[in-house]
DNA sequence: AATACTATATGCATGTTGCAAATAGTTGAG
DNA sequence: CTCAACTATTTGCAACATGCATATAGTATT
């Protein structure tokens, strides 16, 4: 477990950009364009709320921007021009992170239920 | 399940502020004043990185301004005045619909994890 | 021509956080 | 006695992320 890289996104994350994580899992299933992606998360096991479409275009850009995924703008056969999104190596790696940092979220509310019902009985 | 009350939680909070609700069960299980509160959280189970202490304080400001908790001015035989809190009524409460909305974000949690494990072997 | 749907981007107010700094009483070391 | 360290709480500020609303624009349907 790279808990280096675990501590940097503690950092600056609480749970708020989980939707990065989400992003990032099912850009790895399927490169996917921005439109389509709120509808896979709006279906998706792992959704809890409506996501918010700003929220997810701002993510992408901000993702984008940061190399995590790359974007190709395509002018399709219908409809207005889309960016098509694609994983990168480092979006992977990333994930992975993700993953061991959701791990340790896990078990924190894990801890914290044990904890009140403990207390509770 | 008070879905409804989940619902609201949901609504302005992502995982902000957890420290809420370790704040609610701390003083459930016995009542503090915050500068304990703090190393009991340092302590306890369920705590990821060192918490910082404005927002410990600021947090129990505002639960005892919305009635969660109820502070009372203490000049103890040593050191400073502290407000020793205590836990009301309401604050129980909402402790409950804390657990709830924190086993449902678990579950968010655990599906991502499937959903990542799933498509990674 | 009007409406609805696909598709993306931006402005703005709001809310929360972390860090830093201010305040202040108490205790212990030298 | 004085300085440092510890107990204890508060406030200011910049940074950041979000939700809602709105703008823009192409395409399809009625």
């Amino acid at each position: 477990m790279d808990n280096e890289k675990v501590k940097e996104l503690e950092f600056s994350l609480s749970m708020e950009r989980f939707i990065q994580a989400e992003l990032l899992l099912l850009l790895k299933q399927k490169p996917s364009h921005g439109y389509e992606l709120i509808q896979r998360l709006n279906d998706s096991e792992f959704k809890s709320a409506e996501v918010d479409a700003a929220t997810v275009y701002r993510n992408l850009r901000r993702m984008d921007k940061e190399g995590m995924i790359k974007s190709q703008w395509e002018v399709g056969e219908s409809g207005p021009g889309r960016r098509l999104y694609k994983l990168t190596a480092q979006g992977e790696e990333h994930l992975i992170v993700w993953a061991q940092y959701i791990v340790q979220q896990k078990i924190k509310l894990e801890n914290f239920l044990a904890a009140y019902l403990r207390f509770n009985q």
